[in-house]
DNA sequence: TCGTGGAATTGATATTAATCAATCGACCGG
DNA sequence: CCGGTCGATTGATTAATATCAATTCCACGA
C-alpha cells in the first residue's frame, strides 16, 4: 500500500486514535485494488471476508428482491462500508458495486475484530461509526415514511445544496436514474417530479440544480435536523 | 431495584459479560419507574440523559414530521432503545410511549459512556447490540422499498407466525392501527390488504389471524432471511 | 343490560405513483 | 459526420394508495 493512502486511512475516525502497532497488524493482512466502473464488489448474502474502504471513486450499495432492486445509499471516500456485517461475522445485507472507476482498500474481517478486542480507542471509534450508520439509516427511514417523493426530492436538494456549500446553483452528485431510486421512485417519477419542484422555484437543466427561492423551496420542503442533518 | 429485576438486566447480553463492580456502578445511578399505558417517555429532539430498558409491557417508538406520523419500531422485555443516541450523546430520533402499562429502568447515559469505556466486555457487547439494531433498520429499509404493501403484510405475518411458534393459527400482537403504521401504510388500507390475502388462503378474525395454505402463502410472500430473519 | 367511545371496516373518490410506449438528446466510436 | 446506444423525458394508461365519509363492531363501564 502508497505511503499515501495508508496515511488516508490512518486518518480516518476509525483508526487515527488506535496503537501504531494495531494499525500495522491491520493493514498487514490488507490490500488495496483498482477497479473499473460497473463493477460488482460483494454481493449480499455472501459471508463478511472483508472490510471495505473506499479510497477513491465511489460505490453503490443497493438490495434486490424478487427481480426488483434499489439503491440504498452512496460511499464516498474516504470511507468503509459494511461495518456491521464484519463485526458480528454475518452475512451482507446489501451488495455493492463500484459507479466509477474505484480505488479499494480490504481488510481482512477477522483482522478487525481481533483488533477491536486487542484495542480500546479502535473499540471507540468503531461503536462511534456505527451509531452514525445507525442513525443514518433511521433518518433514511423517516423520511421515506413521512415524506411524498415531492418533499424527499426537494429536502435532498436542499442537502445536496448545503453540501456543494450552498449557493443557488450545485450539481447533482450522480445520474438522476439512481437518484430515482435512492429516493424510491421511477426515473420517469423523477422527471415529473422535478417539473412538479419548479412552482417552488427550482429550475433544473441536465445535472445542474438552480435554486431561485430558496424561502419558498424551504417552505415548502420543511427541512428537518432529526432527518436531514446527518452530522447529528 | 428489586433483586429479580436487577438479574433480569443482568442477563441482558448488553450486561452479561461486564465485571461486577462495573455492573454495580452503572446500576447505581439507574432507577426504575412504571408508567400507564399511552404516555410519553421521550421526545424526539431532545438530549438523550438515559438509556432506557423495558423491563414489562411494550414502548412504541415513532416520529412526526409536518403533522404526519409514523411508527418505526416496537420495543417489547427485555430489551434496550435509544442505544445509539446515549452512545453518541446526541438528541433522539425518535419519540417513545408506552403501549400498556410498562415498566422501564433507566439509566444515566453519562454512565453507560463512562463504564464503556472501562469495561471491554461491556464495549463489546454494545457493538454486537448496535450492529444488530443496524442491521435490523436497513432490513426494514429494504422491506419498505421493494415490497408492495401486500407483500410486506405477508410477509409480517410469516414473520409473526415463527415467532408465535409456526402454527397455522396465532394472534397478532398489537392493534391493526399501529401494525398500520408499522408496514407504512394506512388503517383502512390495511383492512382491505388483510382481504387481498384471503386469496392466498390468510383468515382473519380480530386480531387471530389463520394461515390456512402455508405453501401458496409462502410463494407469494417469498420471504428471505436478508429481510425476514431478524437473528441474522 | 344498555349505552358509549374508539377501533375497524366498507364504500366512493381523489391522489400518487408505476408501467408501457414513444421520442428526444447527449455522448462516443468509427 | 454519422449511426448507435443509453439515459432522460413525455404522454397515455393502469395500478396502488390515501382520503373522506359513513357504518359496524367490540370492549368497557355505568
Amino acid at each position: 500500500m502508497p505511503d499515501s493512502e495508508y496515511r488516508d486511512i490512518r486518518e480516518l475516525d476509525l483508526f487515527s486514535r488506535m496503537a501504531d502497532g494495531h494499525f500495522a497488524a491491520l493493514t498487514r493482512g490488507a490490500y488495496v485494488q483498482n477497479f473499473p466502473a460497473q463493477v460488482d464488489l460483494i454481493a449480499e448474502g455472501e459471508p463478511s471476508d472483508f472490510l471495505h474502504i473506499v479510497l477513491s471513486g465511489s460505490v453503490d450499495l443497493f438490495s434486490e428482491w424478487n427481480g426488483r432492486d434499489t439503491s440504498l445509499a452512496t460511499v464516498r471516500p474516504i470511507s468503509t462500508f459494511i461495518l456491521a456485517a464484519t463485526i458480528k461475522d454475518a452475512p451482507y445485507l446489501m451488495s455493492a458495486r463500484t459507479l466509477e472507476k474505484s480505488r479499494i482498500a480490504l481488510i481482512p474481517s477477522q483482522d478487525v475484530r481481533a483488533i477491536f478486542d486487542a484495542d480500546s480507542n479502535f473499540a471507540r471509534a468503531i461503536v462511534a461509526e456505527l451509531a452514525q450508520c445507525y442513525r443514518a439509516v433511521v433518518k433514511a427511514q423517516k423520511d421515506l415514511k413521512l415524506r411524498t417523493s415531492l418533499e424527499r426530492l426537494a429536502n435532498y436538494l436542499l442537502r445536496q445544496q448545503a453540501h456543494s456549500g450552498g449557493g443557488a446553483v450545485f450539481e447533482l452528485d450522480f445520474e438522476k436514474r439512481r437518484l430515482a431510486s435512492v429516493l424510491g421512485m421511477t426515473p420517469e417519477n423523477l422527471s415529473r417530479t422535478f417539473k412538479g419542484l419548479t412552482s417552488y422555484g427550482v429550475s433544473v437543466s441536465g445535472t445542474r440544480i438552480s435554486i431561485d427561492d430558496q424561502a419558498e423551496l424551504e417552505r415548502f420542503a420543511k427541512p428537518n435536523p432529526l432527518i436531514d442533518d446527518f452530522s447529528i
